[in-house]
Formats: C-alpha cells, structure tokens, sequence
DNA sequence: CATTCGTTGACACTCAGTGCCACGAAAAGC
DNA sequence: GCTTTTCGTGGCACTGAGTGTCAACGAATG
C-alpha cells in the first residue's frame, strides 16, 4: 500500500520512457531498419541487455506504445452491459480506442505513421492485433454469440480501427478520427 | 513460343520447389522457430546463399506459397465486369481463393495451419495479406468507389477470409470451406 | 550488520540476412 | 569450333538481432 508504486516499479517505468522515446526520436530521422538496438541503447543511457529485458524484440519497442488500445478495447467490451446487443459493445470498444489516440494526439499520430509506414512494424502490430481479435471474440461468445460470427465480427471491427487510422495518419492534414468512425460505424453496423 | 518456359525458369522453379517442400517437411516436424536455415538448405541440397536469393527471410519460403492467393484475388477483381457492383466483385475474388484453397487441400492446409499456429509466421503473412488490401481497394477505387470505403471494404473481405481459413484450417476434421464463406458472405455482404 | 532478492552490465554465442568475389556452365558473338 | 560474355551458384566474411550465463551492485528484509 505505499504511495501507489514500489520504488523499483517507478525506476522500471523511467527505464521504459527512456528506452521507447529513445526509439522513436531515431527511428523517426533515421527510419527503422537503420537504427540499431545499440544507437538506441546508447541515447537511452542502458546497456544491450537491458533493452531486451524490457522488450522482446526490436520492433517490440514501438508495438507496446499501443498495446494499451487493445487492453482499452478488450476492457471496453467486458464492462458493457450483458443485456444489450454484442455489436453495441464493439462499436463502444472502438470509439474508446479512436477517442483516446485522439486525446493523445501528438505521441499516438508519432507512433501510428511510422508503425504503419515501416512493414516489418506493420506486421508485429497486425499480429498484436490478431491476439486482441481472439480476445475480443472470447468476450462475444461469452455473451453467447456464435464463435464463427463472433470470430468475424471482432476482425471486421478491427478492419475498421486500421482503416480509421490509416486515414488519419497519413493525411498530411489529419481530420477528425470521430468523424472517420462515425463514417466506418454506418459500413460496418449491419455486419456486426 | 517454346513449350512454355525457358530452361533457366524451369530449373528456377525446381530449386523453389526442392526448398520450400524441405522447410514445409522440416518445420512441420521441428517447428518454425527451432528449424534453422542450414538445415532447410542441408535437406534441399543447395547453399544458405541461394537460399536468400529465392526467399527474402526464413518465414518468406512458407508465406510466397500463399502469395498467389493474393493475386488471385486481385485477378478476379480486375476481371469482374465493371457495370456490376463492387460488393459483387469483392465476393466473387473470395470464392475463387477459398475454392482454389479446398482443391489444393493437402498442401494448402499444411501451410495455412503452420502459417495461423506461427506468431512470426502470421505476422508475416498479416503484411502480405495488408499488401492484398492496398491492391484490392485501388481496384475498388479504379471502379469509382469512395476511397475510405473501399479500403475498409477490402479489409472486411480479408478478415472474412482469414476467418475461414483459421475455422477451416483449426478444425481436426475440417468442413467445407465453401459453406464456411457462405456463412461469412451473409454477414458481411451488407457492409461492402 | 548480514542476508536475500532483483536489476544491471559484460561477455560469449547462435542465427538471420547481406555484400563481395571467384568459379563453372550455358548462351552469344566471331 | 573457339572465345567471350552472362548468369547462377557457392564460399567467405561481416553486421545486427536475440539469448544464456555470471558476477557485481543496490535495495529491502531479518
């Protein structure tokens, strides 16, 4: 019960924000591919090794900047209530995820482009996101939706999240991303 | 004119052929991460230099045998006449992959379970299959859809399809994959 | 003050992936 | 038919990612 973390948990986190900014600061000039874990380390002020404690790959370093969304959306469902409809929840899970790199725009608009622009990135989020869809998916059966549909139903719903911030990442002047979901909700309501 | 290839194509694809049949064989046994390059390259008989000039990375020589799913799809859609809706086309490009997917049953299922049961494998092949949606929605757009749209539209189709394969592929005893896209074009229809 | 536990850094190692060069065979030119 | 270019291959060396191991250090606990 302490203030509210460990001191040693406060220190983990500093190494953290050390590392990721150290990382997306280079790879952000440098492009991906080019920066190695040693530039990075060398910036953050810790060793090789320690990276990979904190990360499991290199790629890992960027990825885990949006691994909140998932918990956010996976938590978004859960919470709803049971007696409304499966795809309700689905499209609450995504406006929650949208709203919240909305609200942080600058890191999140940061994280997005690059992630989405560098391949091998794109494709360790896409797999990250794959494990929220069976996530997202186990939440529906247990409302006791069918496991195909349910299946499908969280991929359409993920499709859509890409599809909003493909759009707003790459505009060189982003839109609104509550405007783009509310554009994506009217395609994909009937099929959810 | 000649039979239909050159000799130098010909003995190409005998290479491809030797190496991907050897890594399907080994890592269906060892598994993905545990099987090594040298060893694929040992059991096809050809150096770990060739190896990198057929195949851009190790999880490459099981993804390129999916590759041609994507073109495929992207064949038909270009084929598909252009005063019919784009849903139609979008539905017809599905079918062709999903049936050309049953009649090839014994290899295709091999791999799509090692590619699906694989994190580094299904990230791969979740990039690939982003590359398949670019293509797929500039189709769209070529047909005068709204760009926004079509791209979600894509996105929907693929995770349809990825939601076939993975129930199709997961089952011990698998079913008919063409009655599982059945199931999926009735959900998703209303949203191309 | 002594002990234990967790974090770190350093070293060594495996393996993926790439650049470079030399060799041998097939194809093209004389 | 013989040279010459071309192309695919193998061998080698190198960088960089990722992992196991161990010793040192600091903080929490007795």
């Amino acid at each position: 019960m302490k203030p509210t973390a460990s001191l040693a948990d406060r220190k983990r986190q500093v190494v953290v924000d050390e590392l990721t900014e150290a990382a997306l600061q280079t790879m952000a000039v440098k492009g991906f591919e080019t920066t190695t874990v040693d530039e990075i380390v060398a910036v953050a002020g810790v060793s090789r090794r320690t990276f990979f404690r904190y990360f499991a790959s290199k790629e890992d370093v960027l990825v885990q900047l949006l691994a909140y969304l998932g918990d956010l959306m996976q938590a978004t469902v859960a919470a709803h209530p049971a007696d409304e409809p499966a795809s309700a929840a689905l499209l609450e899970a995504l406006a929650a995820a949208i709203e919240d790199c909305r609200d942080s725009r600058d890191k999140a608009l940061r994280v997005v482009r690059l992630v989405l622009a560098t391949p091998p990135l794109l494709a360790r989020f896409l797999e990250r996101q794959s494990q929220w869809q069976s996530g997202l998916a186990a939440s529906l059966v247990a409302r006791g939706a069918d496991p195909f549909h349910a299946d499908l139903s969280a991929g359409i719903a993920l499709a859509a999240f890409v599809a909003v911030l493909r759009r707003w990442a790459e505009a060189d002047e982003p839109e609104d991303p509550i405007a783009l979901l509310d554009r994506a909700f009217i395609q994909i309501a009937p099929a959810l």
